[in-house]
DNA sequence: CACGGGATCGTCT
DNA sequence: GACGATCCCGTGT
């Protein structure tokens, strides 16, 4: 098993340069003994304070963005649309709300086991494709949020792997936040341009 | 492949 | 009481 992402990693100030740098890097957790993992594909970042896509926009705290406003390192899961649950890596000093959405992986390890949560065939093409899809194949429900990804104990964490050149990577338009003005053009979305497991729209900006 | 609608409920107005 | 950082299935091309 690879080393775990250091607490320190989390907390730089550059939400951006997280959101690109998580690509490629292990996401595990084991719930019940249930051991699943899954390389991270497609990432967004959401810098709190300043973006209008952020539930942490203006720096509103509310108890369900409370943990945004933690020190980086912690998950932040919410529920969406009623059903969907999605993770997001709460980053950067205490007191500034950033946070990176995992919206794809390639599934590596308990590919039974998601079959199974996602009521899919272990080999479905869209198996950890979706950042509710995701969550649900990973066992992943709000009441994880909060939860450390860097104590030893921890349940879910996220392990290091070799950085991806530069051009192996894409950059765009977050996917989903219309609503949010100028900040919805903002290229925060990254992924990594040959995956087959990226969710949306793959052309690169 | 594109589009449209239903599911479903916590959160905030 | 309205509305999502979505997904899946159905329809039509």
């Amino acid at each position: 098993m690879a080393r775990r992402l250091p607490l320190a990693y989390y907390q730089s100030d550059d939400v951006t340069g997280i959101a690109r740098d998580l690509l490629g890097k292990i996401l595990v957790t084991r719930f019940e003994g249930q051991l699943t993992a899954g390389r991270i594909v497609e990432a967004e970042a959401y810098m709190g304070p300043v973006d209008r896509a952020s539930h942490a926009w203006n720096n509103r705290r509310t108890a369900r963005t409370e943990v945004m406003f933690s020190a980086g390192g912690v998950a932040y899961i919410y529920l969406c649309y009623g059903i969907h649950h999605m993770m997001n890596v709460v980053t950067g000093p205490a007191g500034q709300p950033h946070a990176v959405l995992i919206r794809a992986l390639e599934p590596l390890e308990g590919l039974d086991i998601m079959g199974q949560r996602r009521n899919l065939a272990v080999d479905h093409p869209r198996l950890t494709v979706g950042p509710g899809a995701l969550a649900r194949a990973m066992g992943l429900h709000v009441q994880w949020s909060g939860t450390s990804l860097t104590r030893r104990q921890s349940p879910l964490w996220i392990e290091e792997a070799s950085s991806l050149s530069p051009e192996s990577i894409c950059a765009g338009p977050r996917i989903g936040v219309d609503y949010a003005g100028e900040a919805a053009s903002w290229p925060w979305r990254f992924f990594i341009r040959d995956s087959a497991w990226v969710s949306a729209r793959r052309k690169c900006t």
